[in-house]
RNA sequence: CGCGGAGUAGAGCAGUCUGGUAGCUCGUCGGGCUCAUAACCCGGAGGUCGUGUGGUUCGAAUCCCACCUCCGCAA
């Protein structure tokens, strides 16, 4: 079966090396144009570009593949195209390319969580199940028929970044099962319940900004879903302090909401929040690096009754 | 030339504006104390202050110049 494949992250490497190492004929890689990237703004391949490229298979890159890529993807006579965090809307032009369109690894359990970041929010939210999807592409987003889903537990203190990692091998290994059902025909489309479904919009930064008032449990849930990126935020005396990893405290404490109610080599950076209080870990001041609380405490940067907001 | 921060003891920092004996928190080493601790007390070691064998000065971590490295933001 002759396959292309259309991805951009890392996430998307996994799925891509499972139809290389089956035997699949990956005829084409489409994966997003290389971008400025770094303090030096040095373009760079995306990872499934870099992937594609170590197995000597072609790369194609468009800016706009319902604009310019119908033509050259029909010369490719693929059987059918597979999607994995491409990261570009595709009309109904590019889907009907191959004789059997376009099959989509998403990763949530549709109809939750349609759209961009699925997996930053399963963690945002404190989600205790998360999973995968291979959905056919239809015109909406994420809105086509379910092929096959695989679920897994979210561990407790599992980060956004870790749960990607997971979410794309568990996707590689279901878009196998689910080509070798296409292929023997015995899949089954299954709608999705439209009266279930729940959109996420693609993560800003803003929205990594912590808000004290709220319960531990969700700041330390916002913490974990913002990690590896854009990292969590507040200010602590008018400077940016991102928080990259903390823990929820067990012993209850007096103070304003976001107040450090305790800054020592004792009992660490604890912050009063609005039910409970976090213990922070990691945490990079402006223009400093990623320290540990340890660290952070030798500098002498934050004490006791300090306001984080 | 996108904006900005930093390079001082093993770690994290202050000191630089207003040149004049090198400091803080921690770690480490030795000793003490305790049933016990990432506890406490006493004492010690450890630094060519990023590089220039640069400039200014009686004297530079501090002022001036050049270079190197690292980092945050923005894209």
């Amino acid at each position: 079966m002759k396959i292309v494949f259309l991805g951009t992250p890392d996430f998307a490497v996994p799925s891509l090396n499972a139809l290389i190492t089956a035997g699949y004929e990956v005829v084409a890689v489409v994966t997003q144009p290389d971008r400025p990237v770094g303090r030096k703004a040095v373009l760079t391949p995306s990872p499934v570009k870099v992937a594609a490229l170590s197995h000597g298979v072609k790369v194609l890159q468009f800016e706009k593949i319902s604009r310019d890529g119908v033509e050259e993807l029909k010369k490719l006579n693929a059987d059918i195209m597979v999607t994995c965090a491409f990261g570009q809307i595709l009309s109904k032009e590019v889907i009907d390319v191959a004789p059997k369109g376009i099959i989509n690894v998403h990763g949530s359990l549709l109809p939750k969580y349609r759209g961009a970041s699925p997996v930053q929010y399963a963690v945002i939210n404190g989600d205790k199940i998360a999973g995968v999807t291979i959905m056919q592409t239809d015109t909406g987003i994420d809105t086509g028929d379910i092929l096959a889903v695989e679920k897994t537990d979210v561990g407790e203190k599992e980060t956004a970044g870790e749960l990607f990692e997971r979410l794309s091998k568990l996707g590689a290994e279901l878009l196998l099962k689910t080509l070798k059902k296409i292929e023997d025909g015995s899949v089954v489309p299954v709608k999705q319940d439209e009266k279930n479904a729940t959109y996420v919009k693609m993560i800003k930064k803003e929205d990594a900004k912590i808000d004290f008032s709220r319960p531990a449990a969700v700041v330390f849930n916002l913490v974990r879903g913002m990690h590896p990126w854009p990292i969590a935020f507040t200010y602590l005396r008018g400077k940016l302090l991102k928080i990259f990893s903390c823990e929820i405290s067990h012993e209850e404490y007096d103070g304003a909401f976001g107040e450090v109610v305790r800054a020592d080599m004792k009992n660490g950076i604890v912050v009063k929040c609005g039910v409970g209080a976090i213990i922070i870990n990691e945490l990079l001041l402006e223009g400093g690096s990623k320290q540990n609380q340890r660290e952070f405490l030798a500098g002498r940067k934050i004490f006791e009754g300090d306001i984080l907001g």
